[in-house]
DNA sequence: CTATTGACCTTCT
DNA sequence: GAGAAGGCCAATA
């Protein structure tokens, strides 16, 4: 286990969300282990910026808010990304209600 | 090496 | 129901 493994696990997740769905740090978190471990998921996101294997604009909090759009290329990029993926917005939110994915529990286990 | 901050969430008061 | 504090992991000063 290298000290990166828990960003690894978290570009992992991130990595197999589907197009056109966004999921939330804390679901993140509770399918690495870490129930609280919210804030770390969001360290692991800002150094996954500048790899394109890793959707980080699928990845918004608890409101459905781009809270790291101001990490991107560009404060806008994030909402385009999502928009070009078929997401809705709602003003500044995503509807989580229509597009929040959920990732698998044990991401170690499975697959 | 210690302290503080950071794309946050959960729980207690 | 609303507000405040705690907790988790890593990076930076």
């Amino acid at each position: 286990m290298s000290s990166t493994d828990f960003f690894e696990r978290v570009w992992a997740l991130v990595r197999m969300i589907p197009p056109g769905k966004v999921t939330t740090y804390g679901h993140i978190a509770t399918a690495l282990g870490a129930k609280s471990a919210a804030r770390t998921v969001g360290w692991a996101l800002h150094a996954a910026v500048g790899r394109d294997d890793i959707p980080a604009h699928r990845v918004v909090n608890r409101r459905g808010e781009l809270t790291g759009r101001m990490h991107f290329a560009t404060p806008t990029l994030m909402r385009e990304l999502l928009l070009a993926e078929g997401v809705t917005f709602d003003g500044e939110r995503v509807c989580l209600e229509r597009h929040l994915w959920i990732p698998p529990l044990s991401p170690q286990t499975d697959q």
